[in-house]
DNA sequence: ATTATTGTATTAACCGGTTAATACAATAAT
DNA sequence: ATTATTGTATTAACCGGTTAATACAATAAT
């Protein structure tokens, strides 16, 4: 999975979304150390300071800690991934919702629709 | 409808986007005409400049037209913007369904939760 | 003990988007 | 004819995110 950024917003924030959807999704497990900020880094194709700012935005939020020259770790904490988690979804879920609106579609249209397209060529 | 533009990326791209919206929703009818530069741009509490730039990119893509010192108008080509409408609704949810399913939500968990939530509280 | 790797911090340069101020030609409105 | 409004253009300053280079203390690995 690359980490695909776009330019047309700050990198950091992207890369904050990144790395929750990865702990989310279970690609870094609950628990486990994370690869070093310069690995990271170099994965991303960014600078490591930029990967050190979203790191500590993370650790603010308590998704991750860091033992001083350890490494990096994943929080333990079921509870709170699985509230990341959700609150994610909703985010998704709402935004999408909200623009579709917008754009003139109807509740029962967006169903249909998406019901249209994940069922059909989709997945890659 | 206020115009919510985020800090979080370039504000031009956001103009663009919100009035594409408005046209294909209808708030900017097709062929009429537009707000001034200025209006617009005072509308949005951006710089004129900005506003410009933006407006400039949606006449690249011929869904407005400037007639030099008369205005500017939405394009009258009904294809047209059916098309933009179709390919905005398609990007949003390829996104979505990209996101979520990153997220771990299968397609059919998908379906329940916007169903769930598009039944309840979502319409303001 | 020495070495390599960890997270962390600092400073300066860079870069693109945004604002600000201003000007101009064309023309609709008066 | 004069005035106001239109889109357009230009230049400089500003600002925040990003990069770059470098350094440091702590400690795991050797």
């Amino acid at each position: 999975m690359p980490w695909d950024l776009k330019s047309d917003r700050p990198i950091y924030a992207q890369l904050i979304e990144q790395i929750e959807l990865k702990i989310c999704s279970g690609v870094y497990a609950l628990g486990s150390k994370l690869p070093s900020v310069r690995e990271l880094a170099q994965e991303a194709s960014v600078n490591p300071n930029t990967m050190q700012r979203a790191l500590a935005k993370l650790e603010e939020s308590g998704l991750v800690y860091a033992n001083r020259t350890e490494g990096r770790y994943v929080t333990e904490d079921v509870e709170m991934v699985r509230n990341v988690k959700n609150r994610l979804a909703e985010d998704l879920i709402e935004e999408f919702l909200q623009n579709m609106k917008r754009l003139g579609f109807s509740e029962d249209e967006i169903i249909t629709v998406i019901k249209k397209i994940s069922g059909g060529a989709m997945n890659e």
